[in-house]
DNA sequence: TCCCCTGCGCAACAATGTGTTCTATAGGAG
DNA sequence: CTCCTATAGAACACATTGTTGCGCAGGGGA
Protein backbone atom coordinates (compact mmCIF):
# COMPACT_ATOMS: atom_id res chain seq x y z
CA UNK A 1 0.00 0.00 0.00
CA UNK A 2 2.08 2.81 -1.41
CA UNK A 3 1.39 6.27 -0.38
CA UNK A 4 -0.50 8.44 -2.77
CA UNK A 5 2.07 10.32 -4.91
CA UNK A 6 0.00 12.97 -4.93
CA UNK A 7 0.68 13.64 -1.38
CA UNK A 8 3.93 13.28 -2.31
CA UNK A 9 4.21 15.93 -4.53
CA UNK A 10 2.09 18.19 -2.67
CA UNK A 11 4.50 18.06 0.42
CA UNK A 12 7.24 18.35 -1.96
CA UNK A 13 6.12 21.42 -3.67
CA UNK A 14 5.01 23.68 -0.77
CA UNK A 15 8.06 22.67 1.79
CA UNK A 16 10.29 23.67 -0.99
CA UNK A 17 8.23 27.26 -1.32
CA UNK A 18 8.26 27.26 2.63
CA UNK A 19 11.60 26.58 3.15
CA UNK A 20 12.35 29.60 0.50
CA UNK A 21 10.23 32.15 1.90
CA UNK A 22 11.71 31.07 5.49
CA UNK A 23 15.65 31.96 4.18
CA UNK A 24 14.31 35.12 2.08
CA UNK A 25 11.35 37.37 4.32
CA UNK A 26 11.66 35.38 7.72
CA UNK A 27 9.53 32.92 9.58
CA UNK A 28 6.82 35.75 9.76
CA UNK A 29 5.91 35.44 6.00
CA UNK A 30 6.11 31.85 6.29
CA UNK A 31 2.12 31.43 5.41
CA UNK A 32 -0.50 28.87 4.19
CA UNK A 33 -1.13 32.09 1.76
CA UNK A 34 1.87 32.99 0.83
CA UNK A 35 3.34 29.37 -0.17
CA UNK A 36 -0.39 29.08 -1.78
CA UNK A 37 0.60 32.12 -3.93
CA UNK A 38 3.63 30.94 -5.17
CA UNK A 39 3.38 27.14 -5.57
CA UNK A 40 -0.24 27.56 -6.75
CA UNK A 41 -1.65 24.54 -4.22
CA UNK A 42 -4.87 26.08 -2.96
CA UNK A 43 -4.99 26.82 0.65
CA UNK A 44 -7.75 24.38 1.61
CA UNK A 45 -4.97 21.35 0.67
CA UNK A 46 -2.35 23.34 2.02
CA UNK A 47 -4.52 23.58 5.50
CA UNK A 48 -5.28 19.68 4.79
CA UNK A 49 -1.22 18.85 5.11
CA UNK A 50 -0.66 21.20 8.26
CA UNK A 51 -3.52 22.54 10.07
CA UNK A 52 -2.45 26.02 11.39
CA UNK A 53 0.27 27.87 10.80
CA UNK A 54 2.36 27.00 13.39
CA UNK A 55 2.61 23.37 12.12
CA UNK A 56 3.52 25.01 8.41
CA UNK A 57 6.48 26.92 10.28
CA UNK A 58 7.72 24.18 12.39
CA UNK A 59 7.79 21.93 9.27
CA UNK A 60 9.61 24.56 7.42
CA UNK A 61 12.15 24.92 9.62
CA UNK A 62 12.92 21.46 10.36
CA UNK A 63 13.33 21.17 6.73
CA UNK A 64 16.68 23.24 6.91
CA UNK A 65 17.94 22.93 10.90
CA UNK A 66 18.69 19.34 10.77
CA UNK A 67 21.82 20.26 12.14
CA UNK A 68 24.98 18.50 9.94
CA UNK A 69 26.86 15.86 11.72
CA UNK A 70 30.28 16.07 11.91
CA UNK A 71 32.39 13.15 12.12
CA UNK A 72 35.21 14.04 14.76
CA UNK A 73 39.10 14.14 13.57
CA UNK A 74 40.49 12.80 16.58
CA UNK A 75 43.91 11.34 15.03
CA UNK A 76 45.98 14.62 14.30
CA UNK A 77 47.80 17.05 17.27
CA UNK A 78 45.30 19.36 18.88
CA UNK A 79 45.56 21.98 16.85
CA UNK A 80 44.67 20.48 13.91
CA UNK A 81 41.58 18.22 15.09
CA UNK A 82 40.23 21.23 16.96
CA UNK A 83 40.84 23.59 13.76
CA UNK A 84 39.39 21.13 11.54
CA UNK A 85 35.88 20.98 13.82
CA UNK A 86 35.79 24.26 14.40
CA UNK A 87 36.53 25.11 10.77
CA UNK A 88 33.37 22.82 9.33
CA UNK A 89 31.13 24.70 12.64
CA UNK A 90 31.97 27.71 11.18
CA UNK A 91 31.65 27.12 7.69
CA UNK A 92 27.83 25.91 8.57
CA UNK A 93 27.03 29.45 10.39
CA UNK A 94 28.82 31.35 7.33
CA UNK A 95 27.36 29.17 4.18
CA UNK A 96 24.45 26.67 4.79
CA UNK A 97 20.76 27.21 5.27
CA UNK A 98 21.59 26.40 8.78
CA UNK A 99 23.52 29.48 8.94
CA UNK A 100 20.85 32.02 7.37
CA UNK A 101 18.32 30.78 9.81
CA UNK A 102 20.23 30.09 12.84
CA UNK A 103 19.33 33.73 14.30
CA UNK A 104 15.63 32.85 13.59
CA UNK A 105 15.78 29.92 15.80
CA UNK A 106 17.85 31.52 18.56
CA UNK A 107 15.25 34.59 18.02
CA UNK A 108 12.46 31.75 18.57
CA UNK A 109 13.88 30.55 21.74
CA UNK A 110 13.19 33.85 23.35
CA UNK A 111 9.17 32.76 23.61
CA UNK A 112 9.49 29.23 22.43
CA UNK A 113 10.12 26.44 24.41
CA UNK A 114 10.19 23.87 21.18
CA UNK A 115 13.29 25.83 19.58
CA UNK A 116 15.28 25.78 23.11
CA UNK A 117 14.72 22.17 22.77
CA UNK A 118 16.05 22.28 19.44
CA UNK A 119 19.13 24.19 20.32
CA UNK A 120 19.66 22.29 23.51
CA UNK A 121 19.53 19.03 21.23
CA UNK A 122 21.98 21.06 18.43
CA UNK A 123 24.51 22.44 21.62
CA UNK A 124 24.93 18.83 22.47
CA UNK A 125 26.11 17.40 19.46
CA UNK A 126 28.50 20.62 19.34
CA UNK A 127 29.86 19.75 22.57
CA UNK A 128 30.68 16.18 22.45
CA UNK A 129 32.31 16.86 19.19
CA UNK A 130 34.42 19.13 20.67
CA UNK A 131 34.75 16.64 24.01
CA UNK A 132 36.00 13.94 21.84
CA UNK A 133 38.77 16.13 20.23
CA UNK A 134 39.77 17.06 23.60
CA UNK A 135 39.63 13.65 24.95
CA UNK A 136 41.65 12.24 22.06
CA UNK A 137 44.48 14.75 23.14
CA UNK A 138 44.16 13.99 26.55
CA UNK A 139 44.80 9.83 25.74
CA UNK A 140 47.61 10.52 23.33
CA UNK A 141 49.32 12.47 26.68
CA UNK A 142 49.22 15.94 24.40
CA UNK A 143 47.60 17.63 27.34
CA UNK A 144 46.92 16.47 30.80
CA UNK A 145 43.48 15.69 32.43
CA UNK A 146 44.21 18.93 34.74
CA UNK A 147 42.92 21.32 32.01
CA UNK A 148 39.02 22.13 32.72
CA UNK A 149 37.49 20.56 29.54
CA UNK A 150 34.22 21.62 30.11
CA UNK A 151 34.95 25.39 30.39
CA UNK A 152 37.71 25.03 27.30
CA UNK A 153 34.97 23.45 25.06
CA UNK A 154 32.65 26.40 26.00
CA UNK A 155 35.00 29.01 24.85
CA UNK A 156 35.37 27.66 21.75
CA UNK A 157 32.10 26.98 20.73
CA UNK A 158 30.79 30.25 22.97
CA UNK A 159 32.98 32.55 20.76
CA UNK A 160 32.13 31.97 17.00
CA UNK A 161 28.00 31.57 18.17
CA UNK A 162 28.50 34.90 20.25
CA UNK A 163 30.37 36.55 17.21
CA UNK A 164 27.58 35.35 14.91
CA UNK A 165 24.68 35.78 16.30
CA UNK A 166 24.74 38.04 18.81
CA UNK A 167 27.43 40.76 17.47
CA UNK A 168 27.41 40.27 13.87
CA UNK A 169 30.79 40.25 13.11
CA UNK A 170 32.39 38.12 10.52
CA UNK A 171 34.09 34.87 10.96
CA UNK A 172 36.64 34.24 8.98
CA UNK A 173 39.95 31.85 8.45
CA UNK A 174 42.65 34.49 9.98
CA UNK A 175 40.15 34.95 12.99
CA UNK A 176 39.66 30.82 13.73
CA UNK A 177 43.21 30.73 13.65
CA UNK A 178 43.88 32.89 16.15
CA UNK A 179 41.02 30.99 18.05
CA UNK A 180 42.45 28.11 17.99
CA UNK A 181 45.65 28.98 18.88
CA UNK A 182 44.48 30.34 22.30
CA UNK A 183 42.53 27.45 23.02
CA UNK A 184 45.38 25.10 22.20
CA UNK A 185 47.36 27.27 24.00
CA UNK A 186 45.37 27.65 27.75
CA UNK A 187 44.76 23.73 27.26
CA UNK A 188 48.80 23.29 27.12
CA UNK A 189 49.54 25.18 29.84
CA UNK A 190 47.85 23.03 31.99
CA UNK A 191 45.76 25.91 33.48
CA UNK A 192 44.48 24.49 37.73
CA UNK A 193 41.15 25.65 37.22
CA UNK B 1 4.00 77.10 25.44
CA UNK B 2 4.07 73.85 27.11
CA UNK B 3 2.88 70.56 25.86
CA UNK B 4 -0.83 69.33 26.87
CA UNK B 5 -0.92 67.02 29.38
CA UNK B 6 -3.38 65.26 28.07
CA UNK B 7 -0.52 63.91 25.34
CA UNK B 8 1.76 63.43 28.35
CA UNK B 9 -0.51 61.16 29.95
CA UNK B 10 -1.62 59.12 27.08
CA UNK B 11 2.02 58.66 26.33
CA UNK B 12 3.06 57.83 29.96
CA UNK B 13 -0.24 55.36 30.27
CA UNK B 14 0.50 53.76 26.60
CA UNK B 15 4.07 53.10 26.90
CA UNK B 16 3.77 51.42 30.43
CA UNK B 17 1.61 49.30 29.29
CA UNK B 18 3.53 48.64 26.29
CA UNK B 19 6.46 47.80 28.15
CA UNK B 20 4.88 45.43 30.43
CA UNK B 21 3.53 43.61 27.53
CA UNK B 22 7.17 43.16 26.13
CA UNK B 23 8.47 41.85 28.94
CA UNK B 24 5.26 39.72 29.45
CA UNK B 25 4.02 38.33 26.70
CA UNK B 26 6.99 38.62 23.73
CA UNK B 27 7.34 41.78 21.53
CA UNK B 28 4.38 40.21 18.91
CA UNK B 29 2.42 41.17 21.37
CA UNK B 30 3.08 44.68 21.79
CA UNK B 31 -0.16 45.76 19.65
CA UNK B 32 -2.04 49.05 19.24
CA UNK B 33 -5.45 46.70 19.83
CA UNK B 34 -3.99 44.68 22.92
CA UNK B 35 -2.40 48.25 24.53
CA UNK B 36 -5.94 49.18 24.21
CA UNK B 37 -7.77 46.60 25.83
CA UNK B 38 -5.23 47.11 28.81
CA UNK B 39 -5.24 50.89 28.96
CA UNK B 40 -8.30 52.13 27.93
CA UNK B 41 -6.93 54.48 25.68
CA UNK B 42 -9.22 54.00 22.33
CA UNK B 43 -6.79 52.54 19.25
CA UNK B 44 -7.20 55.71 17.04
CA UNK B 45 -5.31 57.35 19.91
CA UNK B 46 -2.80 54.82 19.77
CA UNK B 47 -2.04 55.32 15.96
CA UNK B 48 -2.17 58.76 16.35
CA UNK B 49 0.71 58.42 18.88
CA UNK B 50 2.36 55.76 17.37
CA UNK B 51 2.46 55.32 12.95
CA UNK B 52 2.40 51.91 12.90
CA UNK B 53 3.22 48.59 15.04
CA UNK B 54 6.88 49.09 14.29
CA UNK B 55 7.32 52.58 15.98
CA UNK B 56 4.85 51.52 18.80
CA UNK B 57 7.56 48.38 19.52
CA UNK B 58 10.24 50.69 19.17
CA UNK B 59 9.05 52.88 21.91
CA UNK B 60 8.71 49.88 24.18
CA UNK B 61 11.56 48.69 23.36
CA UNK B 62 13.46 52.16 24.09
CA UNK B 63 11.58 52.68 27.03
CA UNK B 64 13.20 49.96 28.33
CA UNK B 65 16.77 49.06 26.85
CA UNK B 66 18.86 52.02 27.29
CA UNK B 67 21.46 49.99 28.92
CA UNK B 68 23.09 50.39 32.01
CA UNK B 69 25.99 52.19 32.82
CA UNK B 70 28.62 49.90 34.61
CA UNK B 71 31.72 52.34 35.84
CA UNK B 72 34.81 50.43 35.97
CA UNK B 73 36.43 49.16 39.04
CA UNK B 74 40.44 49.16 38.61
CA UNK B 75 41.73 49.68 41.30
CA UNK B 76 42.12 45.84 43.26
CA UNK B 77 43.95 42.80 41.77
CA UNK B 78 42.38 41.67 38.38
CA UNK B 79 41.03 38.81 39.77
CA UNK B 80 38.39 41.30 42.11
CA UNK B 81 37.93 43.79 39.34
CA UNK B 82 36.85 41.12 36.93
CA UNK B 83 34.95 39.20 39.24
CA UNK B 84 33.10 42.35 40.39
CA UNK B 85 32.51 43.57 36.55
CA UNK B 86 31.39 40.64 35.12
CA UNK B 87 29.05 40.90 38.51
CA UNK B 88 26.99 43.48 37.16
CA UNK B 89 26.81 42.25 33.80
CA UNK B 90 25.10 39.19 35.05
CA UNK B 91 22.99 40.24 37.24
CA UNK B 92 21.85 42.89 34.59
CA UNK B 93 21.04 39.96 32.49
CA UNK B 94 19.56 37.81 35.32
CA UNK B 95 17.62 40.68 37.51
CA UNK B 96 16.79 43.88 35.33
CA UNK B 97 13.97 44.73 32.79
CA UNK B 98 17.29 45.22 30.36
CA UNK B 99 17.75 41.53 30.92
CA UNK B 100 14.53 40.08 29.93
CA UNK B 101 14.00 41.79 27.09
CA UNK B 102 17.39 41.47 25.82
CA UNK B 103 17.23 37.99 23.92
CA UNK B 104 14.01 39.69 21.73
CA UNK B 105 16.54 42.58 20.85
CA UNK B 106 19.13 40.06 19.50
CA UNK B 107 16.08 38.05 17.79
CA UNK B 108 15.09 41.52 16.43
CA UNK B 109 18.92 42.24 14.93
CA UNK B 110 18.84 38.97 12.79
CA UNK B 111 16.46 40.85 10.37
CA UNK B 112 16.80 44.35 12.12
CA UNK B 113 19.42 46.87 10.80
CA UNK B 114 18.36 48.84 13.82
CA UNK B 115 18.55 46.44 16.15
CA UNK B 116 22.10 45.13 15.35
CA UNK B 117 23.01 48.77 15.96
CA UNK B 118 21.74 48.79 19.27
CA UNK B 119 23.43 45.59 20.26
CA UNK B 120 26.83 47.25 18.64
CA UNK B 121 26.34 49.84 21.03
CA UNK B 122 25.97 48.28 24.10
CA UNK B 123 28.50 45.95 22.96
CA UNK B 124 31.11 48.59 22.52
CA UNK B 125 30.63 49.78 26.08
CA UNK B 126 31.04 45.80 27.25
CA UNK B 127 34.20 45.71 25.78
CA UNK B 128 35.19 49.27 26.63
CA UNK B 129 34.76 48.47 30.43
CA UNK B 130 36.80 45.05 30.57
CA UNK B 131 39.32 46.53 27.99
CA UNK B 132 40.03 49.35 31.23
CA UNK B 133 40.24 46.36 33.56
CA UNK B 134 43.29 44.94 31.48
CA UNK B 135 44.99 48.05 31.09
CA UNK B 136 44.89 48.91 34.58
CA UNK B 137 46.15 45.72 35.02
CA UNK B 138 48.94 45.94 32.60
CA UNK B 139 49.49 49.59 34.21
CA UNK B 140 49.90 47.96 37.94
CA UNK B 141 52.26 45.03 36.43
CA UNK B 142 49.77 42.47 37.43
CA UNK B 143 50.35 41.03 33.88
CA UNK B 144 52.18 41.90 31.03
CA UNK B 145 51.51 43.67 27.50
CA UNK B 146 51.90 40.31 25.94
CA UNK B 147 48.56 38.80 26.80
CA UNK B 148 45.94 38.79 24.14
CA UNK B 149 43.86 41.19 25.34
CA UNK B 150 41.02 41.46 22.93
CA UNK B 151 40.30 38.03 22.88
CA UNK B 152 40.46 37.32 26.30
CA UNK B 153 38.03 40.50 26.42
CA UNK B 154 35.74 38.82 24.20
CA UNK B 155 35.91 35.52 25.89
CA UNK B 156 35.22 37.15 28.88
CA UNK B 157 32.22 38.51 27.60
CA UNK B 158 30.86 36.00 24.95
CA UNK B 159 30.76 33.23 27.34
CA UNK B 160 27.72 34.58 29.56
CA UNK B 161 25.96 36.18 26.96
CA UNK B 162 25.98 32.93 24.94
CA UNK B 163 24.86 30.83 27.57
CA UNK B 164 21.85 32.94 28.52
CA UNK B 165 20.92 34.21 24.77
CA UNK B 166 21.65 31.26 23.19
CA UNK B 167 21.86 28.43 25.24
CA UNK B 168 19.37 29.33 28.16
CA UNK B 169 21.69 28.42 30.59
CA UNK B 170 21.74 29.47 34.18
CA UNK B 171 24.35 32.22 35.49
CA UNK B 172 25.16 31.40 39.11
CA UNK B 173 27.68 32.77 41.49
CA UNK B 174 29.59 29.62 41.42
CA UNK B 175 29.88 29.36 37.60
CA UNK B 176 30.89 32.94 37.63
CA UNK B 177 33.72 32.04 39.82
CA UNK B 178 35.04 29.69 37.43
CA UNK B 179 34.57 32.05 34.82
CA UNK B 180 36.64 34.97 36.30
CA UNK B 181 39.01 32.18 37.76
CA UNK B 182 39.70 31.04 33.78
CA UNK B 183 40.09 34.23 32.53
CA UNK B 184 42.33 35.42 35.26
CA UNK B 185 44.60 32.46 35.15
CA UNK B 186 45.15 32.97 31.50
CA UNK B 187 46.22 36.52 31.76
CA UNK B 188 48.48 35.75 34.44
CA UNK B 189 50.16 32.46 31.87
CA UNK B 190 51.23 34.94 29.87
CA UNK B 191 50.34 33.12 26.48
CA UNK B 192 51.98 33.83 23.56
CA UNK B 193 48.80 34.12 20.77
C1' DT C 1 -16.11 83.63 32.15
C1' DC C 2 -16.18 82.39 27.31
C1' DC C 3 -14.35 80.61 23.11
C1' DC C 4 -11.40 78.09 20.27
C1' DC C 5 -8.23 74.55 19.51
C1' DT C 6 -6.83 70.07 19.91
C1' DG C 7 -6.63 65.58 21.67
C1' DC C 8 -9.74 61.87 22.52
C1' DG C 9 -13.39 58.12 21.99
C1' DC C 10 -16.26 55.82 18.84
C1' DA C 11 -17.88 53.72 14.77
C1' DA C 12 -17.34 52.39 10.11
C1' DC C 13 -14.40 50.74 6.74
C1' DA C 14 -10.69 48.15 3.91
C1' DA C 15 -7.08 44.75 3.60
C1' DT C 16 -4.80 40.82 5.11
C1' DG C 17 -4.05 36.54 7.73
C1' DT C 18 -6.23 32.48 9.81
C1' DG C 19 -9.10 28.84 9.74
C1' DT C 20 -13.46 25.99 8.36
C1' DT C 21 -16.64 23.84 5.31
C1' DC C 22 -18.87 22.50 1.08
C1' DT C 23 -18.94 20.97 -3.71
C1' DA C 24 -17.15 19.59 -7.99
C1' DT C 25 -13.39 17.56 -10.39
C1' DA C 26 -9.38 15.08 -11.68
C1' DG C 27 -6.07 11.61 -10.99
C1' DG C 28 -4.53 7.09 -9.06
C1' DA C 29 -5.36 2.11 -7.70
C1' DG C 30 -7.54 -2.23 -8.18
C1' DC D 1 -13.81 0.81 -15.98
C1' DT D 2 -14.99 1.99 -11.39
C1' DC D 3 -14.25 3.48 -6.89
C1' DC D 4 -11.59 6.18 -3.74
C1' DT D 5 -9.35 10.19 -2.40
C1' DA D 6 -6.62 14.34 -2.95
C1' DT D 7 -7.12 18.69 -4.89
C1' DA D 8 -9.14 23.29 -6.49
C1' DG D 9 -12.20 26.76 -5.62
C1' DA D 10 -15.45 29.47 -3.35
C1' DA D 11 -17.96 31.08 0.54
C1' DC D 12 -17.85 32.03 5.18
C1' DA D 13 -16.41 33.63 10.06
C1' DC D 14 -13.12 35.96 12.78
C1' DA D 15 -8.99 38.63 14.42
C1' DT D 16 -5.38 41.95 13.49
C1' DT D 17 -3.73 46.05 11.34
C1' DG D 18 -4.50 50.41 9.74
C1' DT D 19 -7.40 54.56 8.00
C1' DT D 20 -10.95 57.99 8.21
C1' DG D 21 -14.71 61.03 9.73
C1' DC D 22 -17.40 62.78 13.41
C1' DG D 23 -18.88 64.51 17.82
C1' DC D 24 -17.32 65.66 22.32
C1' DA D 25 -14.85 67.29 26.14
C1' DG D 26 -10.98 69.33 28.37
C1' DG D 27 -7.31 72.92 28.48
C1' DG D 28 -5.35 77.45 27.43
C1' DG D 29 -5.75 82.20 26.10
C1' DA D 30 -8.60 86.51 25.94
Amino acid sequence: MKEDPRLIATRQTALDAAQKLLMDQGVLHVTHGAVSNVTGISRSTLYRHWPDARSLRDAAFRRIATPPNIPPKTDGPLRSDLRWLLGILMGALNDTPWGRIAPQVVAAASTDAEARLVIAEFMKDRFASVEAVFSAAIDRGEITADVPVEQLIELAIAVPYFRKLIRHTALDADWLDQHVNLICNIAKNELES
